[in-house]
DNA sequence: TCCTTAAATTGACCGTGGTCATTTAATAGT
DNA sequence: ACTATTAAATGACCACGGTCAATTTAAGGA
């Protein structure tokens, strides 16, 4: 039987993400209610969810949506030369993903695909993080004792940690970069 | 005036404290409602927020409380000699971390401290798991090049890079430890 | 054009976390 | 003991995410 998509399927899934898109950059994520949206988009509160499983899973698409935008643009950069500026290159990135706690939150529990074999917009992005800095470093210049994805892991797990850091009360004497910028230059250039 | 603190005070917050404790480990922390630890404690609803600022305040004291216990036994513990061995002593505190989805996303958020100047349970365990690993790698015999506690915070990032990785669908065909494994190599012992 | 069937939409309803004005109980002063 | 005062406890109530049986709309076949 196999019925085609209808295109009000499409058009009420566009009505819903880019009325939640507009309430996030309004009032920021957090503040963002499933009501506020289906009354935005003029439609039932049941329809969003026969659109998304859960308030999470638009979340993914918009927070995603914005991360994919970013990385576009760090797709077209030149690979950095230094320990600094990688991360002057990745501020803008990591900027977006500690704008809110509550968006940090979000990224944190998606960047691990969501389910079983459904990967988002978020682990998306997460994998496309990996790759662009795995770009960067293969040219070996920095740990050519170990595999370029690898030092690029590294890299993503101290940059999660340097932005969780952002969040507590201790540590607060020194800005997200700085420590990044220690962290990284332990990993990347050891000895 | 300053009254001292009331009796009752103490023993409705240890009721709800046990209560939650019980039906955490009956059901898991994921499945265990407000309703039932009040109903349980003997106290009405608002009872609860009157101890407690919401339910992952609760759940703070609860996992950074069984934290706590497996902290005690690494404090006894002599220090491991080789990467292996610091994977192998840490195995039970990250069992228990992501014993549930649910207790490792409360970990995460609390990892740093909840508020300004509130310093809970789990961010103290962090404290601990930290303070522990640098001393174990205090005498030098890895990265002898920076501070044995910025040593540790690798430790620490990559732990929870690879528990992180637990929950995800890809990255799937290496376990946790097996993971953990690779980077602590590539940070402890590169070249 | 009409009928059948599957997909999309609806909104009343529910579960659970969290609030707050009111009530109850304990403390300190006389 | 009695009263004033402050802390603790109460439960009706609200907010908001999420469900589902019932209804509407579109697609395909005669």
């Amino acid at each position: 039987m196999a019925r085609k998509i209808q295109q009000r399927t499409l058009q009420t899934r566009a009505k819903l993400l880019s009325a939640g898109d507009a309430l996030a950059s309004e009032h920021g994520f957090e503040a963002t209610r499933i009501e506020d949206i289906v009354q935005r988009a003029g439609v039932a509160k049941g329809t969003f969810f026969a659109h998304f499983r859960d308030k999470d899973a638009l979340m993914d698409q918009l927070i995603g949506a914005r991360l994919s935008v970013l990385l576009d643009a760090l797709d077209q950069v030149q690979a950095p030369g230094s320990v600094e500026g990688i991360i002057e290159t990745l501020v803008p990135l990591h900027n977006a993903m500690t704008s809110e706690r509550y968006v940090f939150d979000v990224i944190l529990r998606y960047s691990g695909a969501a389910g079983i074999s459904e990967i988002g917009p978020i682990a998306m992005a997460f994998g496309r993080y990996l790759s662009i800095v795995t770009k960067w470093l293969q040219d070996g210049a920095y740990r050519p004792d170990i595999p370029a994805p690898l030092v690029a892991e590294g890299v993503q797990a101290f940059a999660v940690q340097a932005m969780a850091l952002t969040y507590c009360s201790l540590h607060q004497e020194q800005s997200r970069d700085a420590r990044l910028r220690q962290y990284l230059e332990a990993w990347l250039t050891p000895g």
